[in-house]
DNA sequence: TTGGCATATGAGTGCAATCGAATATAGTAA
DNA sequence: TTACTATATTCGATTGCACTCATATGCCAA
């Protein structure tokens, strides 16, 4: 049990958790969201895996993670408890926002393989 | 956040809040119902002091530690996700089986000061 | 099969956390 | 005051963790 809290003591993966309590993402989207860097992702991802907090499945050379279904219906109050906190703290709205701002592009991992640093920089404008 | 996370990210301190869940205890109550040093239980409750987890008031050269009505209430959800986590490791429910023998023995923070062997002895037993 | 892209992993570094032992502080009682 | 007791804190050693850079793996497309 306090290896779970262990697990989510940890501000790079809260975000993320908050990131994919909105929807299904890849690595790479992750990765320029938040603003971290590959191999940071794909460590937190692991580790909040092999906690039982997320899922992921293979579509061609993609990854994609989600939060498993099982962890939130074991876990109702704390995970209700994650949520309501994410929406209270400036950190992990403007994470959200950055979301959006992803969504009105109409970005994608295509995109970011295009074009990285133009993505980068739409986001970090808004 | 993920400091609140990582406050709990520690056995010990889990422990420590589950025994707190039951009562009040001062400092040598705890470190015999849990068989840690008196310096790593003084260290703990500190830490979760610092995080609102709990609340101390000092009777005499008794400092007594207690769960913050404050924190149960401000976190409703996370609070009650711990009680419902302690009841099913066996880990938590030992240590209560030992708070038990303590009570039964009718044990108190002057009995540990006069014959602390006898009381750790007796709870050894158990 | 070769080239390129998405993700994972190994190695190394530095910082943070835990712990026991010893010591300091503060409060009590004689 | 002095002696004692409960708790807090410092020290030094050890371990654990997050991070970056570089490289490996695995998948696809031409």
């Amino acid at each position: 049990m306090y290896e779970l809290f262990k697990g989510l003591g940890d501000e790079n993966r809260l975000r993320i958790i908050n990131l994919l309590s909105m929807d299904e993402f890849c690595v790479c989207e992750i990765e320029v969201i938040l603003d971290m860097t590959q191999s940071n992702v794909s460590r937190h991802l692991n580790k909040l895996k092999n906690l039982g907090i997320i899922k992921s499945s293979k579509a061609a050379q993609w990854v994609h993670y989600r939060v498993s279904e099982d962890f939130v219906s074991e876990n109702d109050m704390l995970y209700r408890y994650l949520i309501d906190s994410f929406e209270k703290e400036v950190l992990f709205i403007d994470d959200i926002k950055r979301l959006k701002v992803y969504r009105e592009n109409g970005f994608s991992c295509k995109w970011i393989n295009e074009d990285k640093e133009k993505v980068m920089g739409v986001l970090d404008e808004s």
